[in-house]
Formats: structure tokens, sequence, C-alpha cells
DNA sequence: CAAATAGTGTCTCTAAGACAATATCAC
DNA sequence: GTGATATTGTCTTAGAGACACTATTTG
């Protein structure tokens, strides 16, 4: 064996052209709209985080928090470590959306990049992108318009980024997309966050991911919310519960202090039947 | 705007290190199996696509086929041209199954991978995998022993890979893998392998990716046997049919020469209602 | 006619969707 | 009681699975 040994002393890793590769985190999570009746209860959005871009390229843009891959790591490692450094939390989950490698996307280069899904709680979600910072969760809004373009509005306060897209594939559940307008989105990240959802929305039809927005226990109807604000749909409450009844269980609590009548807290059924 | 010219023009790429990335194909046919009565109509097999390494590390292992990235080039580009290459012929589809990074998956250096999904149809296959060549179409075989473990269990002539794989998560329709025993194949190519087949598993369900095996015109038991072979089930004809009535159309054509009732030739509808 | 596959009809059971009805809290 | 949400019951319909039956070819 000493012929692999020989052979390995000599490669010489230099001799391919190499690209930067980094991850990036497309953030969910779900917000409750203000509301001035105390006793009803709030609707919920689907947030983002996006970062404002202090430097060059696409200085003041607006786009999704990422950093490079190290050579000790793996890029689910990269995603974790990036995800738990811009918004300070852990997020629930990490989800791969797949890698995105036009060699023009990066005006800095050769750089190439593998996106994430993570999914973070709404308590943990108010710890990150306070007025101050220069990370902020926007309003997602995803539809289909007349003409069968795909279009993306973030909102944050005054800020309304819109973005323009066309469905370019489809296959594995997930949905490719080509950017006709960015809408002020740096490098290609409106049609990252457009795949992104994607995927968030087929999984959430058979229920994956829906917990992780939430904390440990909850009720149907937070949960119902959950699925109804991702996919932008809705659906009787009768028909929810009893498809869900599988991936759930009880707790003995209850909602407390609401102006109505109390709810069952359940928590998620690790073992599904 | 001569700022950011200013800040591309000191921009350093070569501040970050870099890995060599790679795209790796996991070629998928389906083959009849041999038969000695000639009115009977042939069982099938899926089948996959391995290159004995001629090189270190590996050397005389077998391994997906792939090559390196280029700068000028997508990763799907470079995983179209990988598979063009060996196989000799153009894969009808190519789809991601996600980027492979532990660092020391490679023992030539940091190099990552994204592997593909890539299915040629049965004509297409034979032009590739011939004797003299040290590419071969191997039989597969995918299934969950007694204790929970994946079994994947290779087959060429006398050659027979067996690998024992673990369940180490899943999501958005596909299941990660760790492996337990790489049962001779190189690199950490039994993972890839694995993962990908969970994939194809769960997209045939819902008819995905199961036309691109066959040639344009077709019976319904030549599709039906498709989907069982990828899913390793069997179902009844008329249940089949009903579901698959929405996905094709009839043509004019019938088989003809079989020793028994001709079956008409049915193609793939574009539209799906 | 026999062997073999192609293709259809229909019964049952389950699950999804719609809708009505009842329960329980804060005020 | 009123307003609001929580929770359950059940009717109807669509689809999956099982099974029996008919049709068509070659030898």
């Amino acid at each position: 064996m000493s012929d692999e040994k020989d052979f390995l002393k000599t490669y010489r890793q230099d001799d391919y052209p190499r690209p930067s590769v980094t991850a990036d985190i497309v953030a969910f999570t779900i917000r409750e709209e203000e509301n001035d009746n105390y006793r009803q209860n709030s609707g919920t959005k689907l947030a983002l985080l996006l970062i404002r871009r202090g430097g060059h390229p696409f200085k003041d843009c607006w786009a999704l928090p990422g950093g490079f891959l190290n050579p000790d790591e793996t890029i689910e490692q990269c995603a974790l470590r990036e995800a738990e450094e811009e918004t300070a939390v852990k997020p629930v989950s990490l989800l791969s959306v797949g890698l995105f490698s036009e060699p023009d996307r990066d005006p800095r280069g050769w750089i190439i990049s593998n996106a994430f899904v993570s999914v973070i709680s709404e308590e943990q979600a108010q710890q990150s992108g306070d007025d101050a910072s220069d990370a902020q969760w926007f309003d997602v809004d995803f539809v289909q318009d007349a003409g069968g373009d795909y279009i993306l509005t973030l909102c944050y306060r005054d800020v309304t980024l819109r973005a323009v897209l066309e469905e370019e594939g489809s296959g594995f559940g997930k949905t490719s997309f080509r950017i006709k307008e960015s809408g002020g989105l740096a490098f290609d990240h409106a049609r990252i966050i457009a795949t992104a959802l994607s995927m968030l929305r087929s999984g959430a039809r058979e229920f994956e991911h829906i917990f992780d927005f939430l904390p440990e226990t909850f009720t149907l109807t937070q949960l119902q919310k959950v699925q109804e604000t991702i996919m932008n749909i809705s659906v009787l409450p009768a028909n929810f519960r009893r498809k869900i009844a599988a991936y759930v269980e009880e707790t003995d609590a209850f909602t407390q202090g609401a102006g109505h009548r109390p709810a069952k807290l359940y928590r998620r059924k690790t073992v599904k039947g």
C-alpha cells in the first residue's frame, strides 16, 4: 500500500481551479399580527430574516445571511454556525435547498452557495432582528399572478422588496425559478428564497416542519394556523384535527387568560403510527 | 459607483480556503431479466452504473462516475457533461440529491461533491457498460433488515458489493444515511447511493421520473413494472391503470409479435389535469 | 383449445371536505 | 347572557385496494 501513500504525497489539489463555497440561510418564522380586540385571536404571518449589506457588492441591499465554508466542517455545520451567528438562536431544523452555482452569481468571483431552510420558533425569533440591528424579519408573500409568473413580496416597515420569478422546472418536491426582476435583493437570493418557499410549502402538506415553528407545547389551532400561513390556504378545523391526530399527543395543560374557551395543549408525538 | 469597482479590484478570493467541487452521478436504468419462455414477459431489475477505479485512492474499488466542476459551468451542467462522458448517452433527467461535504470524505484532500440522480432509458443504457469497459451496470437491491439497518446490495456477474447503512434523518422526501460498512464502494458513495435511492422511491409514488426510464411510447404494463421495480412493491394492474390514466394518452399503435394479446402503446401526457 | 397477457367492472373501506352542533371560558 | 374560540359528530363524495371477469393474440 505504499503505492497509495506515494500517490497521495504527490497529489496536488491546486491543479484544479476551486470555487469558494458558502452556506446561505433562509430563516423563517411565524409572527402574530397586531390586534386591537384582545379577545380575538391574532392572524399569523410568515416572516423571513434578511440582512442589510454594509459593504460591496450590493451595498445597502438586503441579502440572506450566510458565510464561507471552513475546511474542518460540513456544509450543514457551516449553515448551523452561520444561522446561530446571525439569529443568535439555535434553529430548530435545517434542511438543504440545493446548490446554487451560476458562475456569475457573485461579482466578487467564483462563489457557489448551498442554501438551507431554517425554521425558528416564534419565541426564539424575538431575540433577533431588533430595531438597532441590520438583521430584520420581513413579512413574506409569495403568489402566482395571472400570467403564471410568481411574485415574491418582502415587507419590513416602509421597505418593500418585490421580485418576479418564472418557473423553470420541478422535481422531488422542489420547484426551480429564474429571476425576471430581483426587486432589490442581493445576488440570486430572490431565486433561492422562492425555491426554499416551494419546498417549505410542499413539505407542510404532510405536516413536515410545521412543529418547528412552535414551542414544545401548542394548541391545535396554533398548529393549524402555521400550516395555513405557510401554504397560504385555509382548512376547516374539524378536518385538520382529524388528520393531525396521529402526529400529536395531549398534555394535561390548557391555555389560560384568553377571553374565550381555553384550548388543550398538545405535544408532538415522536413516533408516528 | 466607482466605490464598488474599487472594492472588486482589491478583493482577493484567495484569502479564504477553497475546496475542490465535484459532481457525482447516480445513474439508474431498468433492465429486463433473461427468460427462457419467449411467450412470457420478463421481470425487470433496477440497475446502477459504477466505474472501476484505475488509480489511487480506492484503486480497483467501484465508484460513482463524476468529475470536477469547471469555473464556466453550473453544477448541473457539470453533472450533465460528466454523465454524457461516462455513459455516452444524454440522460433523460438529472435531479440533485444534495451536497456531500464531510471534510475527510476524500483522502486526496478537501473535495466536496454534489450528487445527482440521472435516469437513463433502457435503449440508451445498452450503449454503455460493455464487457471491455470499466463502466458496468450493477443490479440494485436496497432493503431494510430486521434490525432496522438498510442493506444495499450491488451485483454484476461475480462481483457483489454489500453496504450496511443506518438511517440518520429525513425531510423533504429525502432520507440521509450513515455508513456502517461501505462494502467495497469507494469514498462515501454507499451513502450517496442510498440517499439517491430514497429520493427516487419517494418520487416514484406520485409517478415522478418513472417515464424517463422508458422510450417515447410504452405499454402501461411496462410503466407499471418500472414503478414496481423502483419502489420494490407490487400493485394490481386495474388500480395502477386508474391512477396513471391522468398522466398518459393513447396512441394508435400496438405491440406486435408477443405470444399473447397485443398491448396499446401510450405516451406521456404533457399537461396534467 | 391452451397459455399468457391486456384490459374492464364493481364492491368495500377509508379518508377528505363540508357543515352543523355543542362546550367552555372571560366579561 | 354575549362574544369568541374549542371541540365533536356526521353526511357526502372521491379514491385506494381487492377481486372477478372478459378480450385478444400466438402456438
